[in-house]
RNA sequence: GCCUCGGUAGCUCAGUCGGUAGAGCAGUGGACUGAAAAUCCACGUGUCGCCAGUUCGAUUCUGGCCUGAGGCA
């Protein structure tokens, strides 16, 4: 079976991929499937930057409200629907577009990772407590010492805090019986089911991406990002569901209980999200086959699409 | 006008009994394979307000000046 095709357009957050996503959708009949992992849940609208309904109705788009909040995604179930819904676009004789900041979902779609052999959701639940459970009781230099047991070359690679990764090496070997690393090897064995072209939106001025994430952080305060923070706050869910680590809402939460000003809660909410794009762009500057737009040496939004269409264009990618 | 306390990193401040200085925050670089808007690692030279004086040596002591806050008139 011949590749799909798949166009891409990522890029730190606030740096407009939603809007230069579905400009090329227009001009190519294409489709947009969301790549965010905070989109992805119904009634986080404001915060998440959620294409509006608006945006929406101009092209289809994929892979928003999909969940509630209370609900949990992953990579592996991005790309199980991903690859679902690209297949189904292309059925339909349309373009699919990868739009999204999640760059590990994007990254994973691409190299064709798999996560299939995982076994009951349930039961990965449950060890994975566990873990937690007995990280915290004996330590991380403890518990990187068990794993050294059976996955040296991970425990060599992993710091003693990083509860998260240790947890999950240790978790997937007593799931699979397979380390880790070997799990790694054969998953970069594995080709793309792509034939892919991706577009970065960057700016050469760091400042400038900052004064947009600035900018966009007040707009969602005088649209109302307090009152999803409090719909929210008000399901009660546990610190670690997937919802509750969206940037712009946890930032307000100690306002909305009365613990800081709302001045404080808006510094804190620019940091993180500040924060967060650095983190894109390092992640991303490491990936290969990148285009990036440079946005800010770009006069307009017209210039940008040319731009990307001649890169498209001398691919070869249509 | 007088008195008191300040002026040290982008910000808030600590410190140097005289040998040119360090925390927190901000920021920067990096990692990342089933939570990823998550998680983790690393990175601290700046006319120590300005000008003189004392001294081998002053950011530190002395004097003057500039400047901020408070107090007295």
């Amino acid at each position: 079976m011949a590749k799909l095709k798949l166009l891409v357009i990522s890029g730190p957050t606030a740096s407009g991929k939603t809007e230069f996503g579905i400009r090329l959708a227009e001009e190519l009949g294409g489709e947009i499937i969301s790549a965010d992992s905070m989109q992805i849940y119904k009634g986080l609208n404001i915060g998440t930057a959620k294409p509006t309904k608006e945006e929406q109705a101009r092209v289809p788009h994929h892979l928003i409200d999909i969940l509630e909040p209370h609900e949990s995604y992953s990579v592996a179930a991005f790309l199980k629907d991903a690859e679902a819904v690209s297949e189904d676009i292309t059925e339909r004789g349309k373009l699919p577009i990868v739009v999204g900041g999640t760059w590990l979902y994007i990254d994973s779609l691409l190299k064709g990772r798999e996560f299939s052999e995982e076994g009951e959701e349930e039961f990965r639940r449950l060890t994975r407590k566990e873990l937690t459970e007995r990280y915290d009781e004996i330590g991380g230099n403890a518990m990187l010492n068990e794993l050294r047991q059976f996955d040296p070359e991970r425990a060599e690679r992993l710091a003693a805090n990083d509860k998260k990764r240790i947890v999950r090496a240790y978790e997937f070997y007593l799931l699979t019986g397979k380390t880790i690393t070997q799990f790694d090897k054969e998953s970069q064995e594995r080709k793309s089911k792509f034939k892919s072209l991706c577009f970065a939106l960057g700016f050469k001025e760091r400042k400038t991406l900052y004064d947009r994430i600035e900018r966009r952080a007040e707009k969602m305060l005088s649209e109302g990002i307090l009152e999803e923070a409090a719909y929210l706050m008000s399901l009660k869910l546990p610190r670690s569901a997937g919802a509750m680590q969206a940037i712009g809402y946890k930032e307000l939460f100690p306002y909305l209980r009365g613990e800081c000003t709302l001045d404080d809660a808006e510094t804190e909410l620019k940091k993180n999200s500040r924060r967060y794009a650095k983190r894109q762009l390092t992640f991303m500057r490491a990936a290969e086959n990148l285009n990036w737009i440079e946005f800010d040496l770009m006069p307009d939004m017209d210039f940008a699409m040319r731009e990307a269409l001649s890169i498209i264009e001398k691919e070869k990618f249509l």
